[in-house]
DNA sequence: CTGAAAGCGCTTACAG
DNA sequence: CTGAAAGCGCTTACAG
């Protein structure tokens, strides 16, 4: 009570006048227990639940806690339990991809580990490997949340040679002895030609992202685009495909290209977030209107379509339910210990399209 | 020696077999020492350079760390000199607001604050008073950097009574106390507006954010508004005003109705993302060009600029710089210590138009 | 130039 | 049901 007085009493002078600011007077748990009554084992005891502690011991301590504004030190709580209830989240922003779609599995996995108590530590620099060893190494971290997973991910090496579980967003070659998270995008190239099949139509065409983030390891790419194209194909479809480039004003020009080559087309498939926000203003110049004219089944997420407007039917590329799964499963093994395994697990969420009124079936031939 | 051979022999059976994972023996300080022949604060100095260490003998220290691997433990560090070498990021998504703008902040800070030797806490809560409070209290960070500061941020007394310092992102009615970075709104509203008047535009239209986003404390919609209006009567233009929405369709609805009631317009200023993002398609479904028949100056950020293929000229945000510099300040901040004081900046960046050729001067009256 | 020791603020066996 | 003590892995006055 004494310290409560004390803690408002006073007036820093460290920083502008007139401007009150608290003076740096750490509460520790020994304050805690001396103001109970009790010894420093009993306080953090009743505190952490560890250990039945009477109701009136427990009463008295956490009347201490109120009183005095105590608040456990991180850093001494992790140097006792060796566990930081910090996770670190791994960041990559290539170039050629689409850095604001990034930011939906950002907050998945900090609103996730939130949820779950735990914080999140972000880490964007150009050198994953390098970030991952020094958080890894230094004990910064319970686990990790590596986003943006290439084919040959050079960080899984270093992950997996780390005291640290980790989750993975996006499907590496080898996922052994880690846990993946992904959008199935085998499962979304079959939906999207199998949805624009059922309408009726008959000649599609495919524009991915670029083929320089296939070379930077974007397996999804091709995934989708080879079972887009094996489908077609057992279904008796054509299927054009395209990669498209990754900005303005290369995929406007691409879009027209592609369009004028093949005009027969009826259905067009977008997995490229900026060949979809640039679409509209191509069709428009076309004189096209879709579905009326071409039926557009795309792949982003939902914020994405929201924010920028897009009016296209598309499979949800889930990003922040990504993030929740990546996470809830890394904060279960981090809980669960080293010592109990469990199997790892490759989760591949089913592709749903979000119907935005897109696709309807081709107009009969001109 | 011999720890570093155990290092490598061992095979954890923690997961899946067939992968080897190293065991988890900490090398601490203390063994350091021992392979150097040090005591333990020898080792310490020799590798904080603290104090001066014979060479020699800073050799085999170091020879030691190389050896076993050894990397100070991140937490035992920060309980022993209270710096956590992290920084607090406190983001806000409002529901109107552009999200996906939101990343570069986000990126401007992280990597800024790495480049100084600090990581950083991304906290994304939706009760930003809590986690302020939560993470000043833990002693979690060595200091905090609020993006998305309104007028009357409800943070800010929590920040001012906490001991740790902080940078805002955003300018807050009262700033005092503490470090405030911002674009000048003042300025890019005059700056907009003398473009288009030096042209030779005298009547112009203003579309800014939804008043949702003012309403939540988004003042900067109104100081660049009001700068502008103030401006254009000092010049004797015209300058019709709106608010957007923040989102489709309904901004789409709101560029044609405004256009409409409006036709002598022939300079646009835009400050509404999604109103920027929408327009291309507006002005191509009125048959109107850019900067043929309407001259546009907008504000949003150069990657969003790219991201989003938009072809107008416009104000840098400067969101990267602003995340820079508000963690720069921060760490200066940290690092002078309490004791020394340090006069409170507020730095508003001065604005610039980057041209993308979408203003010209006005075609002759119809 | 170096060492032995105390201390940072917690948790957790070990005793009673 | 509770306390005294050791320990987590560092840093840093205090001595020499």
């Amino acid at each position: 009570m004494g310290r409560c007085l004390l803690w408002n009493r006073y007036e820093s002078n460290r920083f502008a006048k007139g401007v009150e600011r608290e003076i740096d007077i750490v509460v520790t748990i020994g304050d805690v227990a001396k103001a109970a009554g009790v010894s420093r084992s009993t306080a953090s005891y009743a505190l952490t639940g560890k250990r039945t502690i009477s109701e009136p011991v427990k009463q008295r301590v956490l009347e201490a806690v109120a009183d005095l504004g105590y608040t456990p030190n991180a850093g001494a709580r992790a140097l006792a339990t060796s566990q930081t209830m910090v996770i670190g989240l791994l960041a990559r922003f290539l170039e050629d991809e689409f850095a604001p779609a990034m930011l939906q599995y950002v907050l998945g996995v900090t609103q996730g580990a939130r949820e779950l108590g735990y914080d999140t530590l972000l880490v964007s620099e150009e050198d994953g490997v390098h970030a991952l060893a020094r958080l890894s190494s230094s004990r910064m971290v319970d686990g990790f949340v590596l986003l943006n997973v290439a084919e040959h991910d050079d960080r899984l090496p270093v992950l997996r040679a780390a005291p640290q579980p980790g989750s993975l967003v996006g499907l590496p070659a080898d996922s052994a002895g880690i846990d993946v998270f992904d959008l199935d995008f085998v499962a979304s190239g079959r939906l999207m030609v199998d949805s624009l099949y059922d309408l009726g139509h008959r000649e599609l065409m495919l524009v991915s992202q670029s083929e320089d983030v296939v070379a930077r390891g974007g397996a999804y790419v091709w995934r989708l685009a080879d079972a887009a194209q094996a489908r077609a194909r057992e279904l008796g479809l054509t299927l054009h495909h395209y990669y498209g480039s990754s900005s303005q004003p290369g995929i406007g020009t691409d879009l027209n290209a592609y369009l004028d080559a093949h005009p027969a087309v009826t259905g067009l498939l977008v997995n490229n977030e900026a060949a979809a926000a640039a679409l509209p203003s191509v069709l428009t110049e076309r004189g096209l209107r879709s579905p009326d004219d071409l039926s557009v089944v795309g792949r982003y997420s939902n914020d994405f379509a929201r924010a920028f407007s897009l009016p296209f039917s598309a499979i949800d590329a889930a990003a922040d339910e990504l993030g929740r799964r990546a996470v809830r499963q890394l904060v279960a093994r981090i809980q669960r210990g080293p010592d109990e395994s469990a199997p790892n697990v490759v989760d591949l969420i089913a592709p749903t399209i979000h119907d935005r009124g897109s696709t309807a079936p081709p107009k009969s031939r001109p």
